[in-house]
DNA sequence: CCTAGCGTTGTAAACGTTTACGAAAGTGCG
DNA sequence: CGCACTTTCGTAAACGTTTACAACGCTAGG
């Protein structure tokens, strides 16, 4: 005798009253109650998976799909990373699981979904990366699985999202900027179509309009979000005609391997051309001088991810979490200064 | 009416030769077999996994525990993520889930470890971060549950573990450290009982003790395994009386923070002090001189890994697979350099 | 004293699958 | 024709849980 029965039977009640007191339902003596719950820990019982879920129609877990192609996250792994972890830690004290999609690159991500929704292991997902026009959204919308995304997406219809305001963190970076005296800002992005990237890229276009600065192609640099990326604008912008006195980057890798091309060329960071960065890192702390960047709260984001998801998937009778916008602070340091007053012209 | 069931019914035959057909068991016409298959493709039948879990009592996923706390892991997070990445995507093609199962500090692992397996949702558990002396392999042992460990253990009796040679390879450093003339040749590991540490440092030991080296408690430093421990003991050297002329160091963070550390005293990585780190990696793209470390293929780590737990789980007839130490090979850079000449005595 | 109602508990069906077992039909042989 | 055997298929019992429903004892009100 297994499970319930041999739990029920040592304390000679029925299943059904053990159930009931396990899940807090309504309709069992209190004292009764205490007693199954008394047992149930002294024998470390806990309820099989498979029954409950067969039962129920859900598997308390949830889906988290990132894409594992190499440079597929804007953000770099450490970013990704950080919200995954405090995401789980979150989504453990309720007792659900979160289990890793990872979905390589020569996969198509539709049918890598399609082939999840339909084993029906999981209850609800969080994707990640998102496009601009990312057609995962309507996918899980007709397939009835609740969903939410971590980044907006320009997709039309109502659906969960959670992101951080990196649109008004560049303008802020403009703005301050430009007080300084800049007026030449230039603006680095992983090209590619992830949501973060056009965000931030408007924040800066609408910014600099705003202030009557220039906003030519010639201060947009897309190139691959990694280190060589990075290190590939530095070698365009050094040999620019008229040198950006100030660069706004959103990787981290882009941003490490940007400071090396700059220094390589014999450019100093802050005091010849002034660079704002993503975020604080691991990755980026060696950096000198230290990069100015923006101040996120990768914990707070995941926690209140996973608070949305358990409600949107667990929770049918709250009324539906609604989509958040982080704001996001902006850290200033040497590697931002006043222009050089005397650029090479 | 649902699933199988359903199925069944518009083929006009019982569920029972439809889930022999699919399933490929014997006992079933070859012309109806491929009618259920067509079927199945066609109307998009895939079987449900609660229903098949409760009763195969199987789940077709595998747990990995993660230490969450911060610096549990000696390698750091990095060369955590790249092993999780292979391994997924080998389990990936076989069908079974990876889940993460994240025990954060607070919890006693065993506990956890208990819970976890009562609750039934895994057919097999990967532990990492290994202790010297590691009572989960004996917990998951007597509750009969298939496991597999990243690193070894000196706990005793025969399980399964997948390693890296580290032992050898720190000989292999030692070696070349000695014929460039060095003798005073330290090792740096993570304080604490993970058994990675612990072979580094015997590795260290063996070399030196068989070249007639000094292995004094003074060239031995354990901190903690971040970058402040690092250059904690980057600080430790710097002022030590008899200092050592090159140093070996196996935790990515502390290499970064050792370097960091030296530098700020004013000594040279390279000319001043060798110094041979644990693994190539993002965060250590930047040192300059680029650290001398070594090569680890962390992609087919975790393919065999995969392979590995999955025939363990799921091909009980199969021969038990093995423990395996993946060579390492080692890679000299401008960070080792013949002792400095004239040291202050 | 009867009955309605409440609080508490037991009973049994259901979730969707796999599989042991038996039944039916067909084949070969004496 | 009968028997043993094979091939193929249907039946039904599990797996462990949740939950609708019935049942029981008790109290209170008429």
């Amino acid at each position: 005798m297994t499970g319930i029965r041999a739990l029920a039977d040592s304390l000679n009640i029925s299943i059904g009253t053990v159930s009931r007191a396990l899940n807090n339902k309504p309709g069992v003596n209190e004292e009764t109650r205490a007693r199954v719950l008394e047992m149930a820990l002294r024998t470390g019982y806990v309820a099989n998976a498979a029954g409950r879920n067969l039962r129920k129609g859900m598997t308390q877990t949830i889906g988290l799909m990132m894409g594992t192609g190499h440079g597929a996250t804007a953000g770099g792994d450490n970013f990704f990373m950080a919200v995954t972890d405090a995401m789980q830690k979150a989504m453990q004290t309720e007792g659900v699981d979160l289990v890793l999609l990872p979905c390589h690159s020569e996969m198509d991500p539709l049918d890598f979904l399609r082939r999840t929704l339909t084993r029906g292991t999981i209850d609800g997902i969080i994707l990640t990366a998102t496009k601009v026009q990312d057609p995962r959204i309507a996918l899980l919308r007709d397939a009835r699985m609740p969903f939410m995304t971590l980044g907006r997406s320009a997709t039309p219809g109502d659906y969960l999202w959670m992101d951080l305001d990196f649109e008004s963190a560049a303008g802020q970076a403009v703005a301050h900027l430009a007080e300084l005296g800049h007026r030449r800002i230039a603006v680095g992005i992983p090209a590619g179509d992830a949501n973060l990237s056009q965000l931030y890229r408007h924040g800066w276009k609408r910014a600099m309009t705003e202030l009557g600065l220039p906003t030519g192609d010639d201060l947009i640099f897309a190139e691959n979000g990694s280190e060589e990326g990075g290190a590939l604008v530095a070698a365009q912008v050094v040999k620019a005609a008229d040198r950006p006195t100030a660069m706004l980057m959103c990787s981290e890798p882009m941003i490490s391997g940007f400071y090396g091309g700059l220094i390589n060329n014999g450019l100093r960071p802050g005091p010849d051309i002034s660079v704002i960065g993503f975020r604080q890192s691991p990755l980026l702390r060696h950096l000198a001088p230290p990069i100015s960047c923006f101040d996120i709260n990768l914990d707070q984001l995941g926690q209140r991810m996973a608070h949305a998801i358990l409600t949107l998937v667990y929770e049918p009778s709250a009324p539906d979490p609604q989509p958040e916008i982080m704001p996001i602070s902006f850290i200033v340091t040497a590697s931002v200064q006043p222009p050089a007053k005397s650029a090479a012209t």
